[in-house]
DNA sequence: TCGCCGCTTGCTTACTTATGCATTATATAA
DNA sequence: TTATATAATGCATAAGTAAGCAAGCGGCGA
């Protein structure tokens, strides 16, 4: 339970679906066991960048884009898998890995240029990859190092 | 002096330096002969969607980059399949939909909304969508609840 | 073990933004 | 012009967000 996973939540949770206000999002945390209050909800909006737009339907929050818009060549996996990273699950020796919006092809580029051989391949949506690993144990340990380059955002 | 003039001059001032808050930014519009109160500009904000960033070194805010993306409301899997829907092979635990032309985003995007745990993901094309189950009696469950619904149309 | 330090959080309140309602300006039609 | 409708705005206040402060916690060296 610390404050990265939680802010990793929240990062999945408002580029899933609309919130309306810190206090919904709190209460969407609570459902699923974060019990925090609407201050460290501003904090962690505050650290992770959340944008707040108005619209004529109301208030929406987003997740930055992309975190590349700033950076020239290639983008590291580690520099940037942090900040577009929402979730991850895995069947086999694929690997699914749910991203904020738009940010499939960045993160599917990244690992490519890798030239990880555990990795046969990716495929990018708008958000979500598909990585076919060479076997279940390569997968396994595809699937540990993402896990772990998803805290260090 | 109208309203869209003055939402220009918003735009640029907000692209041009960074504001604050909605008082800051009704002092540089005084200072060029925009008197207006904060609740204008409030509404101002909210039609130009304009978005409020926190950051560490306080609260920004930024016009959007193209004004294209305005989805309003969702679409439910069942309300949007039987349309677009052609046809839906599938093989171990994956699925893979064929649609008609451009079906296959808002059909992806909707079996994501629906956060059902026997998918673990979906890749969305022009017209094909490859959907990744959980396991293949997941695939087995999904094909059917899809099958079914296609024939709702 | 003790004390210090840094990080995180909740509480409370200051600050900022959004909005219902009433009023005023602007457009439209006879 | 006058009547009538529509849009824009201000006022007052509700709703929402941020931040100061202090408490709680864990790590680390004396």
């Amino acid at each position: 339970m610390t404050k990265r996973e939680r802010q990793t939540v929240i990062r999945e949770i408002i580029a899933t679906r609309p919130v309306g206000s810190q206090e919904e999002l709190r209460q969407l945390l609570a459902e699923r066991g974060w019990d925090v209050t609407q201050s460290t909800l501003s904090r962690d909006m505050r650290d992770l960048r959340i944008a707040r737009i108005p619209t004529p339907t109301g208030i929406r929050y987003t997740v930055p884009e992309a975190a590349s818009s700033s950076e020239e060549g290639r983008a590291t996996l580690a520099s940037i898998f942090p900040q577009l990273f929402a979730r991850l699950d895995f069947t086999g020796n694929l690997i699914v890995v749910r991203t904020v919006v738009a940010g499939a092809q960045p993160i599917a580029e990244a690992i490519d240029n890798e030239g990880n051989p555990d990795v046969l391949g990716t495929i990018a949506g708008e958000n979500t990859i598909l990585i076919i690993c060479r076997s279940d144990s390569a997968r396994e340990r595809v699937a540990k190092r993402l896990l772990s380059l998803a805290q260090k955002g």
